[in-house]
DNA sequence: TCTACATATCGGTAATTATAGATATATTAG
DNA sequence: CTAATATATCTATAATTACCGATATGTAGA
């Protein structure tokens, strides 16, 4: 981990928001209904349901996520047209580890 | 550590020159020069050091500081005229173990 | 006291981020 | 293919943050 991947994660947790989706995708079933065609959470939860859980535009909660993604802060798997996040413990590990 | 205060640290930790600080201050006796008056670095390194090592204003670092010292990462010690700034790595420990 | 130095705060403008709505793209169902 | 659904991207404006210079405050020493 350097400066700037650890300035471009540290951006990603400095909104109350994003810190809270960081936080529901610690326990996806116990935050998030069951998928309606995924019959688990190992890939994480999909983008729509965490815009309904933020109540923030689509927009807004798609280009948070795709941000989070881009810094390592989240792992995104596509099955069919949906995207599934789920939270990257490898890079959160490094960036703890770098702060620390 | 709740979600506002994590969020409180994340702003903080959300720019480059934060950051460098926090790395800096891991190791003040291997990043600024000995103290005048203090002999050594036990409550880290007065505002001066680290505004002249980071190359922006007075007023911006002594703004950053006081902001990092109000959310808990930095443990700020008056001796005289000089204030004396250290990594609060309780604060830290915690923030890292709420992310994880 | 007066002066010098260290730090904090104030007031302003520039730059960045937040956020939404509209629209584009991708995928599946029919 | 067409329609419906999920997600991504674009464009614009509001809100926040970055940053500086000026000024205020606090402290030590002459």
């Amino acid at each position: 981990m350097n400066i700037k991947t650890a300035t471009e994660i540290g951006k990603c947790l400095s909104n109350q928001t994003r810190v809270q989706i960081m936080e529901w995708l610690k326990k996806p079933e116990k935050n998030f209904p069951p998928h309606e065609s995924l019959k688990h959470f190992n890939d994480g939860v999909c983008v729509t349901y965490i815009h309904e859980k933020a109540g923030l535009s689509q927009s807004t909660i798609s280009s948070y996520l795709t941000n989070m993604e881009k810094c390592g802060l989240l792992i995104l798997t596509r099955h069919g047209k949906w995207s599934y996040l789920k939270r990257n413990e490898k890079v959160i590990k490094e960036y703890t580890d770098f702060i620390t």
